[in-house]
DNA sequence: CATGAATGAGCGTTCATTCAT
DNA sequence: CATGAATGAACGCTCATTCAT
């Protein structure tokens, strides 16, 4: 596992620095949008001299790819549960609610994220898609679902048509996620009795 | 219809140069993304000294406007055979075909202009996404469609799966048209199937 | 006398240019200030290509020069009533009138000339400065007016009180002629009366 | 009282950067004028980076802004002793001197500062224009000065021509101020003896 | 000659990053 | 270690001037 922290911290008031670093980053592209995102906002935001920003970060990249893997920690929690379901379908439905709640909470952050991920993750299971991919690669090969020709393809454009209506959901305002993931699971379900059997 | 230029060309060769900004810019924001686009890259791929691109341009927003008008144009022609076929899904057929032929053409590019026209063109209408609300509108309402309890709020859904499919199709490298439009379909009309009627 | 021109004209439609350019250049001082004085400006002004404008002036400077030379010519002209007239004091009087006239009607114009001409003229002897000394000098070597120890420091202090109250009341607003020019002759007379003689 | 700077300096070394700014920006403006006036001129002469000049000026104005008010205090501190003074022409001579020294000290700056304060001054008391006017009022409503009838006129007449013979002189390279103050004076008084009593 | 298209040096400003204290 | 002062490459844009048509 690489880090991308400039040294590895001991003392836990460093630990504590560096979740306020990543936090701001976040609330800064939350608020700002990517083109807004830039370390002396970070600092400020963090109430963290610039300096100390780079004492715990080598630059500007290594804040989002923490804040990256800390988004895919979060989304592997809010999808753990579905996993554990027994049934098939039911299981993809758990699915779906958990990306609702997920990209809803933030959603531009998680657009910019899915924008830059792929640039600076050096192993790419740390990032969002792939949390993603696993999660309904998963879900599609349960028993109970239909095999399907090609479950690789399948799965991303699942992935594509769920994070696709929520994003462009979330930048309408909308912000009722149990509607709106009543309309995902429509799209999903309907790509998904038509998509070709194996 | 306000051309947005700063001043209006008389002599041929100054159309030539303002064509050549414009798709140097789209070649600048397809290859290094919205971060990477910037008017000394324009000016340069265009092979056009700085000021001549400010002869034209009254700022860099300008140029985007203006890529983003050309690019409305581009996909309303794309559409255009879609109106005037009779049948229902036929219709919608064909405007997705449309629409992953056009935007599999230039996939960064479609994806930088959604999320930047807004906040750029004066007149809605002259917007990718207007043009493509309108013509998703006019395909759910023509006869022989279900009568849907929320057509614009379908509308919307639609958009976001078609051209979130392709987008993301686009950046894993797909570039078979015909394949990716398949699957498209299956997701639109597995969507519609699903949808509340009115 | 050298002339700031590029090429002697010879066909009178290019005097009439030469002046729709000075006249321009004139306006835009006068209205944007030396800040806003830019050779596209006052080319489009006077309804002129720039190209043109450059056939007929080898630099935005030589526009000025220009400029300066006219209002000299002008200035000269509001003053030669006062040189006929007899009384020595009343020649004072009225060389006083005629410079309030003269500033009062483009009074950013007159502050930039003067600003500006010094810096521009090969000829001392075509600046408004100088017309404007050479005048004051006249008035105060008249028969009749006291005999100063140093005339020309004399001239300079007279000409800045003149010239410095008019800028003043002009750029605070004061369009009044009459009343201006009345403590204007209140200021050099009291000037005068105190100055020590030779 | 605001501070006009973008961040508070806490380290001594801050405070001398940002003296050295505004003295650069007083030089550049004396030895070039205004439109010889720019920010890499002024890093450079202050030996100082670009970027250390924006850390701590938001921008071009806001320096010339700062320099305006150190001259406003300046000018103040000369003119501090002329209100003690009790004889009420003495005051008004006292005041002159002061006025003669300081803009005898940078005419050009002081020209400059008088052309763009207005325009850059949130608070107009913090004005050069404001310090003058206040002095010079002050001076001429003392007791045993004869009441005039329009006192704020002849205040501004007062400043006009003061400043104004002060400027010219200084632009021929008058360096002598007493000589100067004294001719000053002549006209100052001059102007008063004749102003129309209340 | 007139036009206006083209040029590029130069200026204002930002922001990621380094370094002295 | 923390701070924040300092740096400079890079970018947006202007405008005097030249040059092809």
């Amino acid at each position: 596992m690489t880090s991308a922290l400039r040294k590895t911290p001991v003392q836990p008031r460093a630990h504590v620095t560096i979740e306020q670093i990543i936090e701001a980053a976040a609330q800064v592209i939350e608020e700002r949008g990517l083109l807004g995102y830039n370390t002396n906002a970070v600092a400020a935001r963090a109430g963290v001299s610039i300096g100390s920003l780079y004492q715990y970060f080598p630059g500007k990249d290594a804040i989002m790819l923490a804040l990256a893997r800390r988004e895919t920690k979060a989304l592997r929690s809010d999808i753990y549960d579905a996993r554990l379901d027994a049934g098939s379908r039911e299981a993809l439905i758990r699915l779906i609610d958990a990306a609702v709640r997920h990209q809803l909470r933030r959603p531009t952050l998680a657009r910019v994220i899915d924008l830059e991920e792929e640039r600076l993750a050096r192993d790419a299971d740390e990032t969002v898609a792939h949390a993603l991919r696993e999660a309904f690669d998963g879900a599609l090969r349960r028993p109970g679902m239909r095999r399907l020709a090609e479950t690789a393809l399948a799965v991303d454009d699942l992935i594509a048509i769920v994070t696709g209506m929520i994003d462009a959901a979330a930048m309408r305002g909308e912000r009722d996620a149990p509607a709106l993931a009543r309309r995902v699971r429509a799209a999903a379900f309907g790509y998904l009795d038509r998509a070709q059997t194996a």
